[in-house]
DNA sequence: GATAAGATACTGACTGGTCGGTATGTGAAC
DNA sequence: GTTCACATACCGACCAGTCAGTATCTTATC
């Protein structure tokens, strides 16, 4: 008996908890990466103790999983978002670009983070299909997008948007890792509108 | 006293235990990632004793570093092997994509071995550097062949051979990364062909 | 509205195992 | 008999995960 019939006070109370301690997991994974990350770091830098951890977390890979997970549909709402099937496809593409440079460049974090996803996905087949169903998703967003764009008569027909697709993506991932690497070399803000540009050359029709 | 004059025989010697060492040290850095990887583990492949290693290296860490120049030197030369100035720019463009992309095809250990470089430069700001020379040594071949073909006539001179160059090397790279992710989705084998003619064509001159 | 009973959220000391690095030994070449 | 190249045994630090204990809430009973 004892039914606990009001436990919503505890329930925020618990998210609170564990949302700070997935706060904290972040700085510190993007910081020392995934090995050198000690949980004792982790629950440090979020105010609580071990014991915490564990009532949240089964395992650090537990932790790392769910961390991959937010991080994945946190990035997936940056590339939708600003996306508008009725402006022209060059629009859209600025949007995309800016939109997800802008995170990158604002958020320290990422660029670590993802990259040390990468390196984990070859290893851990799991990690990898998330990746991989990640980029499915992004690929979806742009063709839509360029379907559209095709039917309405504003984009070459003899193109494959399967490649495109790729390729956009891929140049986009290229750039960012380029930035992070080299920050001086590669401005992410000064090559939102060549890269446009170039796409809407590339794609106009003749 | 007692100098020794003839120390060929032992350099031979030294030099292949190091050698192997190294080889060991790729396979299981690349297996394991740099942290998970253990020195017993490298000397056991290699098939030497742990003091072995600590005569040829100073610290695990020396090791990563000296990988890391080693695996960089060899990528450069796979970039720069097969370019010859006086072939038309297309011909130039397609031989080191598929030179690259057939590395990475034909090397497992590579894709997971620079995505851990990659990683490690988020944290390494010496790592970061080697990287970010890597990627100016890569630049400078595509610059020379870009700027041989403008003279010749052979290419638009509205476009900004240093923006060219980012985007290509970044497309490469994001390819490559997508490839490893999701293999069964981009095939890197026939992306040489469409990569060649979209940039053929986005250079070409009027 | 006081109190007992029990559930929940968290604490922190402890352990077992792992691993980088070292100290010392050994056999071969000269 | 000295030096070089490597082998072996060992140490100490670190760290993921455990678990018995505590503080704080909610509910039930009077």
């Amino acid at each position: 008996m004892a039914a606990v019939l009001n436990d919503a006070p505890r329930r925020r109370r618990r998210e609170e908890t564990r949302t700070r301690l997935m706060e904290a997991a972040i700085r510190v994974f993007a910081g020392a990466g995934f090995e050198r990350a000690t949980v004792d770091e982790i629950v440090r830098q979020a105010g609580f103790s071990k014991g915490a951890f564990y009532v949240h977390f089964e395992s650090k890979d537990d932790l790392f999983r769910a961390m991959l997970e937010e991080r994945i549909s946190h990035q997936l709402e940056a590339f939708r978002q600003g996306v508008d099937q009725t402006l022209p496809l060059t629009d859209n593409v600025r949007t995309i670009l800016s939109g997800v440079f802008g995170l990158v460049r604002n958020d320290p974090q990422w660029a670590p983070l993802f990259l040390e996803f990468g390196a984990h996905a070859a290893r851990n087949d799991g990690v990898r299909q998330q990746l991989a169903t990640m980029y499915e998703r992004w690929r979806e967003i742009l063709t839509d997008i360029l379907i559209r764009s095709r039917e309405a008569g504003r984009m070459r027909k003899d193109l494959d948007i399967t490649f495109i697709t790729m390729v956009l993506i891929a140049a986009v991932e290229g750039c960012i890792l380029q930035s992070h690497v080299a920050p001086e070399t590669v401005r992410l803000d000064k090559m939102v509108e060549p890269l446009t540009l170039t796409l809407a050359e590339w794609l106009a029709p003749e």
